[in-house]
DNA sequence: CAATTTCGATAGTAATACTATTATTTTTGT
DNA sequence: ACAAAAATAATAGTATTACTATCGAAATTG
């Protein structure tokens, strides 16, 4: 079974799922993203992992920049997707909202209903790497280009949920943004920073802390 | 009056406050890392503003990271400091940790006591760079030389607040991590992703949004 | 099977992130 | 006030990066 996930067309000039050479570029390009880190990431190098050229790579992805957004799109594809898959047939709302944060802030399980197998590494590389691919001077160009699209219609999703069960409360999209992003922090804190936070990757305690803000926070 | 914030020595080569020049590449080095962000920002450009050369700026600071690490460390100096100033003589713990989360989830003002001419501008490249001086594959050796250590210390000693009011709370130091964090992401968001929360330049509600966290999940 | 697209191989360019050298200016200790 | 030391400016040079261009070979497709 083969799912299809949604990635911006304006995030590359070739789909690369459309051949076998853009495929390995992905399958190759996620691990190399993931073992170098973005800085030290480059076409050529991967170009060489795949015994292919600096240029087929260009035929594909403008730079390195939109291939790291080609990445945290396919990445937010991916959630998008777990997040219809955890909410349908769910009749009561607080019930849709706990498993909505659970998949936005737990940690992927391969046993899950729609486990993707790039989906962890993918995982590694938005907490690691994200901030560097959004925080530039075209972040308005992209957003205007519906590059975050994906990104914004799952955090608007789930806070129509905080709406329904508590319509007083003012922050719905804040506090929903503010989970995933601190889910994704708190990750990192735990191997580099352990004093930051109270969660390790032995004992993580993200979700734990995600569902006990919601609960304390919204009135029902 | 002269505040002497402490910033670590193993994030310079030189003390730039220590000369004329010095003084000229940091002040200058703020503007243009605003005006440009981190990618485009180099030592060849600030050398060009302050009518030097490169080989100067490379006597004071290694690379553009350490000049960043450094930036950003100075940023956590002033609000240590800030800090200081809003807790003494405050003999309420429940209001000190208040008046702690107003230093480091609002905004600067300029006649707040103990404001720094650059706070504003550190504050900027703070919420659109310091991701990019973190997330990077040297964070555990810089983590080793101390280069937190004035974010640590704001985060513990908040913390101890926390616990102080509400020893029950099991995630002291996640909780106002995140505070920090989010306060910095949702005012990027509200600019550039303004569906993302529901905080404008306008109408700031972070400060806000943070107390009532705060206020919804301590216990007292 | 001819036409077209795709790819590999190679070359080349401008910019970046430095390092090195040396002459000149500034600072400092006495 | 002046010699010694330190700091700076000016210049040059290198390796790497992030591309762009060209062109023939291979694969695909209609």
């Amino acid at each position: 079974m083969n799912i299809s996930i949604q990635v911006s067309a304006t995030l590359y000039l070739k789909d690369p799922t459309s051949s076998e050479i853009g495929l390995k570029i992905l399958t190759e390009g996620i691990q190399l993203m993931q073992d170098l880190g973005f800085e030290a990431f480059t076409f050529k190098k991967l170009a060489q992992n795949i015994q292919s050229t600096e240029a087929t790579i260009y035929r594909y992805f403008e730079n390195k920049h939109y291939f790291l957004l080609y990445l945290i799109n396919w990445y937010w594809g991916i959630i998008s997707y777990r997040l219809l898959l955890a909410t349908t047939n769910v009749t009561d709302t607080r019930q849709q909202l706990t498993n909505s944060i659970a998949v936005l802030t737990g940690l992927p399980d391969s046993n899950n209903p729609g486990y993707i197998a790039e989906e962890m590494k993918l995982k590694q590389i938005v907490i690691h790497e994200s901030g560097k691919a959004l925080h530039t001077k075209m972040v308005d160009d992209e957003n205007q280009n519906g590059i975050y699209l994906n990104y914004k219609s799952i955090v608007s999703t789930v806070a129509e949920l905080v709406k329904t069960i508590d319509p007083s409360f003012p922050y719905p999209e804040m506090l929903i943004s503010n989970l995933i992003e601190n889910a994704n922090h708190q990750r990192f804190f735990s191997v580099h920073l352990p004093r930051l936070t109270n969660t390790s990757p032995e004992q993580d305690a993200v979700e734990a802390f995600s569902h006990l803000i919601i609960q304390k926070v919204l009135q029902s």
